[in-house]
DNA sequence: TATGTAGTATATAGGTTTAGTAGGAATTAA
DNA sequence: TTAATTCCTACTAAACCTATATACTACATA
């Protein structure tokens, strides 16, 4: 499962995305009102995502937060990880978070592995693909065809 | 990342499918010799999986666990979703663990949920798969042609 | 029937992570 | 200079994970 703090990560880049037209920096009151996000931890959160690159921010009256990036440059796969680690299930088939698994006898020829290496490439891939501009063209064609939940 | 419990599960599964041909009951000492596996913790582990009823046991001299069920009819979402619950990557798209989630305004049109529903789809499709026989199926394979890596 | 082996059950300890709070310093616009 | 806003550091409560300790129950066999 994910941690709150990166379903609250992606809730603030997609209302960003959405709301943000000219760039024009939103107060981090609005995003935590508008998104139900605890004000404080939502702070930590968007300097996080504004550290990471894909934010950022002005400071002062009238600051706040905006894209750094296109919305179809960002993808889920790059907030997950910022926030919780590797996609993979075993750190043993994860590739920035890599770790051996300590009880592993002979990476090489282990079934298990390789079983999680194919569910950790499908998932990547799917993540990957996963930007903003997506998740916000998949909002809208659910809401005008509310059966679209089939697709795959 | 799944949890040890989890790992040690699938990895004690995995042995007692590969060792025990007659299902003669295997001690815990054994496994946990072999597997590298912490004897007490290995006794939780093994007691669930038998509740769950994926293994049985023999107690008294001479005793230990054997699978319950034949190994093409045990896979790994279950051990999975035994210990570490849902696969899926956000409630609301889990089945077996469904949850609502509490920022979200409409579950139906949301472009986040869409995403994860995929992935959740398509992981749980492929732990479906990965039963105790393919693993060591998969096993084999990798020890005779150590490059099999690519088979996507 | 005695004895030892091995599974069953519960409790708990220590460490780590998660989720969130508090308070204030720094910065900017009006 | 004042009000609004981000930035930064520290703190806390609760939950969870990994593992160990202790004692008990069931069984096989000599």
């Amino acid at each position: 499962m994910l941690s709150k703090k990166t379903k609250y990560a992606i809730n603030a880049l997609v209302f960003l995305a959405r709301e943000n037209k000219g760039n024009e920096p939103i107060a981090i009151a609005s995003i935590s009102q508008s998104e139900n996000i605890p004000r404080k931890f939502l702070e930590a959160i968007l300097l996080d995502l504004k550290n990471a690159g894909m934010l950022n921010s002005k400071k002062g009256k009238a600051g706040g937060y905006y894209l750094q990036k296109s919305p179809d440059e960002i993808n889920i796969a790059e907030v997950v990880r910022l926030f919780d680690g590797a996609i993979a299930l075993l750190p043993c088939v994860a590739h920035l978070y890599y770790a051996r698994c300590d009880e592993c006898k002979d990476e090489a020829t282990c079934g298990i592995r390789s079983v999680f290496a194919d569910v950790r490439a499908e998932s990547v891939n799917m993540l990957k693909k996963a930007t903003l501009s997506e998740i916000i063209r998949r909002g809208e064609e659910l809401t005008k065809n509310p059966h679209a939940l089939d697709k795959k």
